[in-house]
DNA sequence: GGCGTGACTTGAA
DNA sequence: ATTCAAGCCACGC
């Protein structure tokens, strides 16, 4: 008896799982698959996942600032994804992030 | 096998 | 209210 399920695999499966429009937190994600406070491994994990068909552009810190734009290919290019998807971006930060911020834990709950 | 780093979070001063 | 510091887990060398 053994979880083969990596906690890669984890944090992939519940970002892809984000809805368009919306944006999530990384400690919401660690909390939803049980690592608690480890929110840097979600990044660490969300970093790996360059290259995967993983919107990682939803996923941006408790503040709702965009702190892995950089990542990103480009420099704007994270915050030109959110705009397309109707959200609104100041300063690298979201507008109305408690609006626009999905709770990983429904996938969960349903 | 140990140390440092990292797209974070939370609490306390 | 803002700022500082500590905690956390996984990966790389």
């Amino acid at each position: 008896m053994s979880k083969n399920a990596n906690t890669y695999e984890l944090i992939y499966d519940i970002v892809r799982k984000i809805p368009k429009g919306k944006v999530t937190s990384y400690g919401a994600i660690g909390k939803c698959i049980g690592m608690g406070r480890s929110a840097r491994l979600v990044g660490w994990a969300l970093k790996s996942s360059s290259g995967e068909n993983i919107p990682a552009h939803r996923v941006v810190n408790r503040k709702g600032i965009l702190t892995g734009k950089h990542q990103f290919s480009g420099t704007h290019l994270m915050q030109e994804l959110l705009e397309s998807e109707g959200l609104q971006i100041v300063d690298d930060q979201i507008i109305d992030f408690e609006k626009v911020f999905w709770n990983p834990m429904d996938c969960l709950i349903k």
